[in-house]
DNA sequence: TCCAACTGAAAACGATCGTTGTCACTGTAC
DNA sequence: GTACAGTGACAACGATCGTTTTCAGTTGGA
């Protein structure tokens, strides 16, 4: 049996246990981010980690566990990422605020282009992700249709968040794997103007 | 050796050939469909297929061969319908001519969405596809890309058509595996007017 | 000091995969 | 009818994977 309070090397179990954890997945982070979730084995990730296979299953059920923690955990601080930004911005008008959650987003892939990848890429990319783990999409497009003018139908305020997120993935997919090659500041200012054309109310437009 | 003439139950060893490796295509494209590309084993083609592995390996070199092909007849496929549908109403205008490639590439979608899968979800998800599979998506994204209006820089023009790949990507996929619950027609006459808008000048927008 | 918890490395197990090889059988040409 | 190309089912091989187990060493509390 485990003992949590015994010390050991000058840490508790527990402190182990989840530093461990934590070198677990930022090794999952790391070889995820390449693309190739095939290259994720547990005996690569425990390699990465400088950890032996026990503890992957000291921390994980199992290899699909862990690919579920790596993507949450990339998730998570995607969120967090743009919803700091946002609250630092909350008292200007709306675009400013649509610019600086892309700024945040765009930043956080050029900071680190794994967790692009495997916020982008990976959700479709691997079979132990396509149900549970790919709540981030659907939820960005949910968030962008409640926040449509009320001047269009359902249908159409679900097909332009829809088409808005489509196309801001795929504007950050082609970014980071170097197909698409324009400046930072044009990408961002192309997504914000995407975003601010779609939440003005319609005119003469049909 | 083998005897090419040779007629053997009706038919030449050729069109044998030929039709077994045509099984093996269709095969690919059932199991490819489902969108698991683990899921396309060399056992399993062969078992949907009614042959053996042998057969297998007399028409593909290995198991990326079969992948290559099966996207390959897919967009081949894709290509066509458009083409077809393009210049049946190639003396209407470019807004109608739209249209009908939008329309032909949905019907084709939906008279088999696996080959929508294929085309779409299939050449991120194949690490054999990853290089030399997946280049729909860039022809498709220079099409747009230079018939866009001259009135934009070279930048802009890239991300707008990039843009507009992904909007129409992410839309056929999200309404092929039901989380995009729309009519048809309204998906037609969404995607067809994001492309007439793009296309149209800059007026008094930046 | 002694014992038990903890650690690290690696072997082992069963499954599956891609790929190749074997063997008995069937239809066709001579 | 005999030899042989073609066929089909399946075993076999080596590799890799996820997962479990073994085992010798190390650390700290009693």
């Amino acid at each position: 049996m485990t003992n949590a309070t015994r010390t050991w090397g000058g840490t508790t179990l527990a402190d182990r246990r989840a530093d461990r954890r934590r070198r677990l997945v930022e090794a999952g982070i790391e070889l995820l981010g390449g693309g190739d979730s095939t290259a994720v084995t547990v005996r690569a990730v425990c390699r990465t980690a400088r950890l032996t296979e026990r503890y992957f299953y000291e921390s994980f059920a199992d290899r699909d566990a862990l690919m579920l923690a790596v993507y949450e955990h990339v998730a998570e601080s995607a969120r967090q990422a743009i919803l700091d930004a946002v609250t630092r911005v909350a008292d200007t008008d709306p675009e400013e605020q649509a610019r600086a959650a892309v700024r945040a987003f765009v930043e956080l892939l050029i900071d680190d282009p794994r967790k692009g990848t495997v916020l982008l890429l990976v959700p479709i990319t691997e079979p132990a992700l396509n149900k549970r783990g790919a709540e981030l999409l659907p939820t960005f497009t949910a968030m962008i249709r409640d926040r449509l003018p009320d001047g269009y139908d359902d249908v159409h305020r679900e097909l332009t968040a829809t088409s808005l997120i489509g196309a801001l993935t795929y504007l950050f997919i082609s970014y980071l794997d170097g197909s698409l090659d324009v400046p930072r500041e044009r990408l961002i200012e192309h997504a914000v103007g995407m975003l601010v054309a779609a939440a003005s109310p319609p005119d003469a437009t049909s």
